[in-house]
RNA sequence: CGCGGGGUGGAGCAGUUCGGAAGCUCGUCGGGCUCAUAACCCGAAGGUCGUAGGUUCAAAUCCUACCCCCGCAA
């Protein structure tokens, strides 16, 4: 099909690829405008730009897509079969969801109608989903409301990270992708209307990283899975930010001190009391320094048993 | 020029203020003790102190430039 491919970051790569190599005939890919990031400042392109640049295919960066008439004559002159959307970051206009005879595709990562919105993936992790995976949907001007085409399952392991589970859903993009669209040709695939209990998965923020620990043992550990390694799960040591990349649930019994109070520390790691349980924490990386296992952060930094992380 | 921390044997760090012997906790190797051990005791190897210049009798330490890593912010 002739179709048109809009997304921004790492995770609509693996999809934009499988339909370059899947036959179909990309027009352009419609991507974010470079924004400077990293430390120093400097200006850089979404994944997407570089990707489709790799494969020869037109890239536009419009600085908004609503109301923006340039790019909606744009769009209608390419006149592509359908618009393939992938974590594209703006909410599209009306006139552009009926442009294409087939209309526009979104994949999302989540199964619908659970997780809509913006940080599905990460928050299966923090609520201890036990599986999830991608659908994907015609889009409506609601937010991933539209009728569902295709699903697939992706289980989430124990110790699956935001970051782990957000790879495996971005390779399996491209494969659900292809078969929605070969479905869509072939009339084979009905679209379902989302029935039953929603949700919504709101962004993330810093803020969210912030360890309270009056919470569960269990609740904090899969936290901080789910936000690694962006944007990473915190606390303060000692009046610098520490952060802790892996942890687990201890056996060790309760110590009765109060929670965020630090129980043990040795070769075993450093062991905190919570709100219910002991939370040992593996992995670490202090403000300045590099991630580092905790029997070898406490080579070097001296913590004791009574002190507190707040 | 967005703010800030840091580069010292294989790992994590101290030493830099106020120049003057390369140190700590581990790891590795050898030996000892032990029924045994990730424990304990004794010993050893291993370092261009990020790079390049400069100041000095003398630089890890002071000055200049550059490279690299990381936290915040986006």
């Amino acid at each position: 099909m002739k179709l048109i491919y809009m997304g921004t970051p790492d995770i609509a790569v693996p999809a934009l690829n499988a339909l370059h190599e899947g036959g179909h005939e990309i027009l352009a890919a419609v991507t974010q405008p470079d924004r400077p990031k990293g430390r120093g400042k400097a200006l850089g392109e979404p994944p997407v730009k570089t990707a489709a640049r790799a494969l020869g295919i037109p890239v536009l960066q419009p600085e908004r897509v609503k109301k923006n008439e340039e790019l909606l004559e744009t769009l209608k002159e390419l006149s592509p079969d359908v618009i393939v959307v992938m974590a594209f970051g703006q909410i599209l206009p009306g006139e552009i969801l009926t442009l294409p005879r087939y209309g526009c595709v979104n994949i999302h990562a989540s199964l619908l109608p659970r997780y809509r919105g913006a940080a599905p993936i990460q928050w299966a992790v923090i609520d201890g989903e036990k599986e999830t995976g991608l659908t994907t949907m015609y889009m409506s001007e609601g937010l991933d409301t539209g009728d569902m085409l295709l699903k697939t399952v992706v289980p989430i392991d124990k110790d699956e990270t935001g970051g782990s589970l957000h790879d495996k859903l971005a390779k399996a993009a491209g494969p659900l992708i292809l078969k929605t669209l070969e479905g869509l040709e072939e009339g084979t695939i009905t679209p379902v209307p989302q029935e039953g209990e929603s949700s919504y998965a709101s962004m993330l923020t810093k803020e969210m990283g912030h360890i309270d620990w009056t919470k569960d043992a269990a609740v904090i550990e899969r936290l901080i899975r789910g936000l690694s390694p962006w944007p990473g799960a915190y606390t303060v040591l000692r009046g610098k930010t520490l952060k802790l990349w892996r942890t687990e649930v201890s056996s060790l019994p309760e110590s009765g001190e109060a929670p965020g109070t630090v129980t043990a520390c040795g070769k075993e790691g450093l062991f905190v009391q919570t709100g219910n349980g002991v939370l040992a924490i593996r992995e670490l990386q202090l403000s300045g320094k590099k991630r580092m296992d905790a029997a070898a952060f406490l080579r070097g930094f001296s913590v004791k048993a009574g002190e507190r992380l707040e």
